[in-house]
This record gives structure tokens, sequence and C-alpha cells, in this order.
DNA sequence: ATCCTGATGTAATTTTGCTACAAAGTGAGG
DNA sequence: CCTCACTTTGTAGCAAAATTACATCAGGAT
């Protein structure tokens, strides 16, 4: 009872509270944002219910006083109001909409942080430090988050790459080493093509890192498994989540690595970032001067 | 000096605070988190100055009462602490270190959203709803970007395309028309190589919708100028932080568009969902039986 | 040096939240 | 159908927390 913000452990007990309770737990749901700025007499009253029920309530819902709870509640609300609770409607301002799919997006976020292993984090950086290649995988959305790897990883000194399609993708598990580290990622999990590639890669003795949604077969298949659990997602208009999340993983590995690598790696990286921003506005390269700078 | 979170606004005035105000100041920033749970006269104790002035701190960075404060400290601390304030460190453990990463994230999301021009948004909503053919361009991670858009925008019956490097992109700017909309991702603004591709579009009387981290010549040489301010990012541990809210403001355009087209298109999108999923699980195709289930 | 302005603390007031207890409702067993 | 035990809800009083009014003190200008 005492994971996740305020509002998801609301909704998750509304069947084991009392009858006044609940009451107070609707209008609650209904209007968050205003209940913040109530005081306990003022929400007492706009329930219909006397104070102490709106305290029982607080401690029933895993709080303590009703203090505590409306700064929990205020933490929820700051992180959006949970998807179940706001849906996309046709009807919606430019404004309710940009606020609506931030909301979407942070509360995801703070979701897949509540949820992260950092136990399985440590495990996947340690293969991935110690490979000698690193193969990330994926398609459509996921595939996206695989390119946005290939982009950084290179920088820390891990040589590596995204095939595209899956031939490309066969082909590189196909040719992988017991050194060889595949990082899959797949939201759901079942994707038949990207299963077929893990296996031919744990045939030959890779290690496979699965960044997946949820207990998949990938799970099953991975040697480290990566759960990256973004929130239900069953709406038409509602975009794709699970990438945003997928990065953020992608980037703490890919930070932790660098940390783990030390100062020699450091050392490339802020070289990359200046020529990177010289090359960018087109001035010519400057050759050594530059070097003795950064070295 | 009302905008942005609490704590932002009192790293902004630190200045303008009186001397012992300052103090408080210190003591909040330095612990936000710790605060949170103090009540009025804890804090007035912890800083060493009386409960009048902790409010008089209070209303001075446009909080109405200590009550209000505490709340807002709330929920600034429920989005993470700003990354002036977090930074991150060799010796921190993988839990700090996810934190700090999710935290930085979801805060620069926060960000972008309190600062994100919804007029902007309509209006290039409205130029790509109306126009025959959108390019969107971008290098590196905003590259990625780009690429995540030519995914998606496609199912809402926008035909479109990201090429990949330069010269691509040049030449895509060189066929375009006063029907086509070029979309220029760059969070500098000043990458030469975009910003001549978008001269050369202009010429060509196609609409430029430039999403930039700031005024920066893009701006200028944009139709329609989204700024997606991202908060500053010096260190060289931080991950590139940028694109995560190019990407959501890219989700929120394409759900903008796809409530304008109406239930046609989203019959198309419903339909593209379901045969989706069957493909990823490697179930042959079925024809008409789904079709007529689905249109 | 003294007066004035503005900053800070003290104390009283008001508001707010909590707790002990009483009343009302509910259901099971006789 | 009543009664007793138990659960749920409300009442009232109390403690603590926040706000306000006012007094004092510090620092700068005349």
């Amino acid at each position: 009872m005492n994971a996740g913000t305020v509002l998801e452990r609301i909704n998750k007990g509304l069947e084991t509270l009392r009858r006044s309770e609940r009451k107070v737990a609707d209008v609650v749901l209904a209007d968050p944002h205003g209940v913040v700025r109530m005081t306990l007499a003022e929400l007492a009253e706009t329930v219909g219910v006397s104070q102490p029920t709106i305290v029982r309530f607080a401690n029933a819902i895993g709080c303590d006083g009703f203090h505590d709870f409306r700064i929990q509640l205020a933490q929820s609300v700051a992180l959006g109001i949970p998807a179940t609770q706001s849906v996309i409607e046709a009807e919606d301002g430019t404004a309710t909409l940009v606020s609506k799919i931030f909301d979407f997006s942070i509360t995801s976020l703070d979701h897949v942080r509540r949820h992260l292993d950092p136990q399985a984090l440590d495990r996947a950086v340690g293969a991935i430090t110690a490979a000698s290649r690193v193969v990330f995988i994926g398609l459509g959305a996921s595939g996206i988050v695989a390119m946005d790897a290939e982009q950084k990883f290179p920088l820390l000194g891990v040589p590596c790459s995204a095939p595209i399609d899956t031939h490309q993708q066969f082909l590189a598990a196909s040719t992988s080493t017991p050194s060889t580290v595949l990082v899959a990622i797949s939201n759901t999990g079942r994707t038949a093509s990207i299963l077929d590639t893990v296996r031919v890669a744990r045939d030959r003795g890779a290690t496979v890192v699965g960044i997946t949604g949820g207990p998949s077969p990938l799970t099953e298949l991975s040697d480290i498994a990566l759960i990256v659990e973004s929130l239900d997602n069953t709406d038409v208009y509602t975009p794709t989540i699970s990438r945003l999340a997928q990065l953020v993983v992608i980037d703490t590995i890919a930070t932790m690595t660098l940390l783990r690598r030390g100062e020699s790696a450091l050392g490339d990286v802020r070289e990359m970032k200046t020529r990177l921003a010289q090359m960018r506005t087109g001035l010519p390269y400057q050759g050594g001067a530059d070097r003795r700078e950064e070295i």
C-alpha cells in the first residue's frame, strides 16, 4: 500500500475504503488540483463529511495525517495526473492538450524511476563495460532508441552498432562472440524477429540485455532483464510513451559506463564536445592548438 | 517572479532577498526534501531566525504564506531537484544516479511544459495539416527526433520524410514547393548545414517550422518558431536532455494533427495498431475478415 | 549625533488539524 | 423481531501551527 503516488494508491484501494471515506476519494480524484489548495475544514465541507473522516481517510491510504496527505497529493499533482485519470478528448484546447501529454510523459517517467531495478542496471553496465562489442537492436519506436544508443556509446570507447532491419540484426547476432553484448529493446517483449535474433546470439554465447515493458518471452531469454514499465496505453490518441523511458534508461547506462571508465574516457568526451561545437558552426578544424588545451 | 518552480525562483531571486531571508533560502536549497516535512517553527529554529521571517521569505518568493510555500516546494521536489542543484558525481551509487538522471529528465520536461507557446504549436499544426508534404530534418540527437517523427506522421495521413544526411536534406529542401512544410530540429539553432537547408526551402516558398532550444539564427529563419527550452547542460556527465522534450513536442503535434483530422484518420490508426500487433507476433496477414471488423 | 527607513523579533490572535469520546448505524445470534 | 456487539461516523474540545500587529533594533543619510 505504500508504493506509488497517492493518486495511484487511492485508485487502488477504492474498494477497501469505508463509505464516507469513499466519498472523500471521489472528490479527491475528481479534482486533485483543487483539493491541494483546500484546508481540512474546506475539504470536509465540500465532501459533506466530518473533519475526522477526512483524517481517517488520509491514514487509510497510507499518509500520516492530513498534513502529510496534502503534501503527498501536491507532489502527485505536480507530476501530472495519472493517465487513467486524464484521457485525451477531441474537445481539448491546445493548452489542455499540451498539459495532458506532458503530464502523461512525466508521470510515466516517474513511474519507471520508482520501479527500475538498480541491481539489474548495475549488471548491465558491468557487461557493457567488459564487452568488446555492443549491438543494439529494436524495431519501430524501439529502433529509434537503439539508434540513439548507437550515437552515444562510441563516445565512451564502447564499439557498437545498431542494425536497422531484421536481416541486418540477425546477421549481427550470427557473428556475435562470447564477448559481445546484445541489447535487445522491445516494449512488448514479444516481437518474433527480435526473439529469433536473441536466440541466435545466446547460442553463440553472447550476453543478452533485454529492455522491455514487462515480464515476457524476451525477459526469459535475457541474461539481464531491465523492466521499463510504462503505464497502460490503450487509448488511440495517447502517444507511444515507452521510448521516452527507454531513452532515459539508456542515458543512465551510458552515464554509469562513463563513470566506471573514469578520467581517461572523460577527456575524450570533453574533447569531442568542443570539436562538435566548432564543427556545427562551420569553423575549420584547428588541430594542435586545441588538442593541447583539451587533453 | 511567478514563473518556474519555487526552487528556480529562489535561485533566481537570491540577490533581492534580505539578509535573514537569504539564510532561509540557503537552508531550503541545501535540503529541500527535509524542509518539506518541517513545520514553520521547526524551520525557523533550523535556520536560526524568527517565524515571521520565514513567512516574509515565503511571500518574497511569490508564495501566499508558509502553507502555500510548503506545497509549492513539495511539488518542486516531486519533479526532482533542478539540475543546477544536483550535479552528478563519480561517487554516486546506482540508485542515486538513477534518481538524479530521471529527476533531471522530469524537471526538464516540466520546464518545457511551462515555457511552450501553445499558439505557435497551433500554427505549426495548422501548417502541417494543410501541407502536401512534410520534411523533418535534424542531425545527431535531433536527427533521432526527426526519424521518430517520420515514423509517426504517415499514420496520420501526412506524407513525410526525414532525410538523414546533410546532402539528402539539402536535396529535399531544393525540391520543396509552397505546399511543403520543413520542420527543422536543432537544439542550438546554429548548425550551419541546417541553416543553409532552411534558407533554400524558404527561397522555394516552403513553410519552415523551427524546433530549437532558444532564440537563435534558426528562430529568425523560421515561419513558426517552437522554443523548446531545456535546462543548462554544461556538465560532462549530463546526458543530452533536449531530445526528450523535442520528442514530446512532436508527440503533441502528432496528437493535435490526429484530432484535427477527425474520425476518418482515427479509423486508420486503429486498424494499423491491430495489424501491427499481429505482425509482431508473426501471425500471417488475415485480409478481409479483419478489415470488416476494423473499418 | 540623530533621525528615519527598513529589517527583524516578540507576543497575541486566529486558524487549523488532531484526538477522545459519544452517537448512530449495521449485522449476527438468539 | 429484538438485542447486543461491533463498526462507522460525527461532535466537541484541545493542542499546535500560522498569521498578524506591534515593538525593537540596525544601518545609512542628513
